[in-house]
DNA sequence: CGGATAATTTAGATGGCTCTAATTTTCTGT
DNA sequence: ACAGAAAATTAGAGCCATCTAAATTATCCG
């Protein structure tokens, strides 16, 4: 054979992996995404927890967690649950700081819709490179959090986690700074967003209509009629002063 | 079971797919893409050419173009060769000006080097959703060309496909306008970018020392002893005037 | 023309990720 | 404490994408 050096344009260039973190498959990431996000919220980490968010079946979930296990990503008790390694919760820390970059870097450099970062992100956090996070970072100024209010984790896997509390336990005529929003629902955030009710926004309870399901707020210069579906999505810092 | 609907941040949405374009895997694409970059440089093309282009064993390549061809993407005539369906070569472009658009705006957004952008791309094209391909087209001018100079796609898939003389044919005393780099060598890439020695650069042909393998260039003010190995590499479209 | 060689396909296997159905283990309530 | 329910795992299967080794088909050349 004549070994033509292949000419190629824009065809998978040849393996020269050099010294890059394990690659790791999309599901892979996944699993170890919710089964941190689980376990961040208390309680232990069930096959049919993880089933559900992911949408899988529960055997799916039973035979990838044996291969986490096999990776040393997670340790599995059979029949009581799994938990991360510290490996495994250095990779989902890794990839949630992709999202999170990612969701900042679309919503402030592209201009997409706050309700509609998060299902970009969730494609592109698999393949973003190092290189590019780091220029994604810099050119965001290193940003903190995400624009739900998320903590954005740091390289080193460190994440500042705070709690707020919900905007449904102000008094009225309390001031406060929304600091989260939930990202559960676009509609919902969709709602907010139109409303102003998003992270670093001033409120200002004017009053509780608890029988009629709603908060009445004034953000900037105008009274909303905030229905509870969307107030529970908000999360705030009461103003001191 | 009590279906507490489920509370996810980051999870995978439910599937609500909409009137999508039929997702295909991300092999599946590269395959089209393989087909389509042999087939416009000529001839018939082989199994074995897909297989040197995509680093895989011929046999997988068979697999793929069968599948290929009962997707109606290909048609494939055994031992013969295959072809791009109309279909397979719409979606060819579609992912061409993907990787395109993305060079490009990887390359002016965030300025990541030109002998970066190609392996960048190569991930990103995948998993790039129509509303941020329109969104980066708008944000860029709706550029018609990569940072290479190879023409972008329009989104009907029309391309505007244009032959450049090689610098290499230039004689002495002229003066060109390179309208294209090669883009296989990521080396070649960055010693002609450190020249400048990229699209839109007006050069001006000194003289050739054929037996010393080199070309002497001006490019702006300063002259440079360009190997034929970096000048085959740069194509030119010749000052009429 | 026909044999050697090269290209392609077939055969058979593997790993990853998913599913449904069946089985096993754990939990729960009386 | 134990029966029934719920949760988890095992069993068995399928699809995708890849591989190696063997068989088949096409090409090339004396
Ligand atoms: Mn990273
Ligand atoms: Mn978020
Ligand atoms: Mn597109
Ligand atoms: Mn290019």
């Amino acid at each position: 054979m004549t070994r033509h050096d292949s000419h190629y344009e824009e065809g998978t260039r040849a393996e020269r992996e050099g010294p890059e973190r394990a690659s790791v498959s999309k599901a892979v990431e996944d699993y170890l995404k919710a089964i941190y996000k689980l376990q961040r919220a208390g309680q232990v980490v069930t096959t049919s927890a993880i089933a559900e968010r992911l949408a899988v079946a529960p055997p799916s979930v039973t035979n990838m967690i044996k291969r986490l296990a096999r990776m040393n990503l997670v340790r599995h008790t059979p029949y009581r649950g799994v938990e991360l390694t510290p490996a495994g919760e250095k990779m989902a820390l890794e990839i949630i700081r992709h999202h999170r970059l990612l969701e900042r870097y679309l919503a402030e450099a592209l201009g997409v819709p706050i309700d509609q970062i998060h299902d970009e992100a969730e494609r592109l956090e698999h393949v973003l490179s190092e290189e590019l996070e780091e220029r994604m970072d810099a050119l965001l100024g290193y940003p903190a959090t995400d624009p739900h209010g998320d903590p954005i984790p740091t390289k080193e896997g460190v994440v500042a986690t705070r709690e707020y509390q919900s905007l449904l336990n102000l008094t009225p005529c309390q001031r406060a700074v929304i600091r989260r929003v939930s990202d559960e629902d676009p509609d919902v955030l969709r709602n907010l967003a139109r409303l102003g009710l998003l992270p670093e926004a001033t409120i200002h309870v004017l009053r509780l209509e608890a029988e009629e399901g709603q908060i009445v707020v004034e953000v900037g210069d105008t009274e909303h009629l905030l229905p509870l579906a969307l107030a529970s999505a908000v999360y705030v810092e009461p103003c001191t002063a």
